[in-house]
DNA sequence: TAGGTTTGATCAAACGATTGAGCAAACGAT
DNA sequence: ATCGTTTGCTCAATCGTTTGATCAAACCTA
């Protein structure tokens, strides 16, 4: 590791004259020649800035934490690359911090910031984490941007058109001719679960059609509770012939779940998830889902956070661009 | 973020002496009552030390690079817990770096370890990687240690139990009654595939089985590749009975081609596939695979890239605590 | 050629934490 | 009472980089 005094030495000037050419100053005021034997010298030396030195000196670290719940999450990988090409091309480091819950999370969040490791934090809150248990953590210091969830307080967030993701799945399912459809939703304390349900309503509404609350069910977005669902509403006398999944990891354990209880997807059940993943390609049958913009998502998210940390400027984005849309293979059939 | 110098101020005392107290060093000399008042003010003001500064000073940032070709590798989730956890106690945090290819990655590397942001780089060479690829990179200078690869000069790595894995899947098979055994394989260049290959062989002749050379395929371990796989061992005249899936991901994308082609399993054909995630038990039919031991796979990477940093101490080690441990589902059945 | 401006570089302070050296006060021994 | 030792704390240098201030030399102008 060479620093700007062996570059220095090696050209023969001294470190302000290297600093200059090699953070290419404006106001460098530095001859061609020695500008020259500078670059030569850093080449030479394989010069790096020493990172801890500048954020020493600056302040700031240029990393952001990314929390999330669960590397398993359908949506963690595409949300990653966005945010991983978003912060490269800012010139920012992705930090990812797993947090199976939100309480180590908190004190994980207050320690990356307080020894000042990271500028500011993206937080994907988990579908069991409560709105409430994130205000300790965010009280304002700490320039965080939630991740498909909102607060009313100081906090930016980025979110999905969730609501227009579910109509489109409605609307494939009532295209096909279904009009008893159910919802499969996560936990009712989490926030896209309850824009999921809005969306829900609102597209059931449209098509004129009602909604049989015994076919709503939000036990949450993982297989087991895919599972969980498929089974409670396999027990209802009348049943639902087409389902709304709110997130693809459930529709893979409520597929298991069907075919474990004789019902075929998709003669005797239409399902279409929300989210598209390589794993709704290789279910049986292939799962028709909706995919939404979650590599944007990323990248949004984290121009959010980059401006949070320059500016004291919160607002709360919809990811608009593009629009939900509907990957169709062959979960679905024409009733 | 308040620094040494406020609690120095608010308690009175001299900068040294509250480092001094506060990262409780053995000679430290300091009274009871300067003790007390230091540290009342060092909670008051929420001090905690600044890690630039540290970083600095040190020459160390107590952070290691995670590289991982693919996100939604199979083993990569575990492969993480493990190496956080085991980073949590050791003081290290994770800095997750994602690379599709290697020659980002080795820029990436490099700018990392040059800027020291990182004490050290544990990769893991995705199955396209030759291991030519990493010569560049880790000449020596960085301390790095290869997870699930090995090279036989200056670098450190850690691998699974392969060979052991795969005797594991071919055992059960062969006590199904299977003698007609297939190997889906990753590609041929990838240091775990021949491992596996090996153990292959060995298994199949201690079972006193011959390999049909066209029974081994080699395309890859991701989804697509396994349904090569499949259409490519179906093509065949004489098909085997029974396959061995190097790589859980190809399996699943392995039997939706089976399905496609009107192959049942596990009447038609049985399947073993290595590493078990929470994919194969939400396939159908729920996939028999062979466990490995990825978290400590993690947990002892993480172990060895520590012992690295604070010695020049290389070695090569296997993970064989717990051994490779059949999942039994329901993807083979009696011959 | 004297006086002013521009050019091309260097000096030195700062960021925050650590730590060997130094120093005054209190203490103990003779 | 004098001299060494211990105690309890502060001084100051250091890690590597940035940057306003400074300064000598070269250049321009009248």
């Amino acid at each position: 590791m060479s620093t700007l005094s062996d570059v220095a030495a090696l050209a023969g000037v001294s470190i302000s004259a290297v600093s200059r050419v090699l953070s290419n100053a404006p106001s460098s005021r530095v001859s061609g020649a020695t500008r020259q034997r500078i670059e030569d010298a850093a080449r030479e030396l394989n010069y790096h800035p020493n990172f801890a030195a500048r954020a020493l000196k600056f302040s700031r670290t240029n990393v952001v934490a990314l929390v999330v719940p669960d590397l398993t999450n359908a949506i963690f990988t595409e949300l990653m690359r966005g945010v991983e090409e978003a912060a490269a091309d800012l010139g920012y480091m992705v930090l990812l911090a797993r947090a199976e819950s939100m309480q180590p999370a908190a004190a994980t969040m207050a320690k990356l910031v307080g020894e000042g490791r990271v500028d500011g934090v993206l937080v994907q809150v988990g579908d069991n984490t409560t709105s409430e248990d994130l205000a300790g953590i965010l009280d304002g210091r700490v320039p965080a941007v939630l991740i498909n969830s909102t607060r009313d307080d100081h906090v930016g967030s980025v979110i999905l058109p969730d609501e227009a993701g579910v109509a489109v799945a409605v609307r494939h399912l009532v295209e096909l001719g279904h009009t008893s459809i159910g919802l499969v939703n996560g936990l009712p304390t989490s926030d896209s679960a309850s824009r999921r349900s809005v969306g829900f309503e609102r597209a059931m509404t449209a098509a004129g059609l009602r909604i049989n609350p015994a076919f709503v069910t939000s036990f949450g977005y993982d297989p087991q509770q895919g599972r969980a669902a498929m089974r409670t509403l396999s027990a209802l006398a009348e049943r639902p012939t087409a389902l709304v999944v709110a997130n693809v990891n459930a529709a893979l354990g409520l597929l298991v779940e069907a075919r474990t209880l004789g019902i075929a997807v998709p003669d005797d059940l239409s399902i279409v998830a929300i989210h598209d993943a390589w794993t709704a390609a290789n279910a049986w049958p292939p799962l028709t889902t909706v995919r939404m913009p979650l590599y944007e998502l990323g990248k949004i998210s984290m121009a959010a956070i980059f401006d949070r940390i320059r500016s004291e400027a919160i607002d709360d984005v919809v990811v608009t661009d593009p629009e939900p849309e509907l990957v169709l293979r062959e979960s679905t059939a024409r009733r």
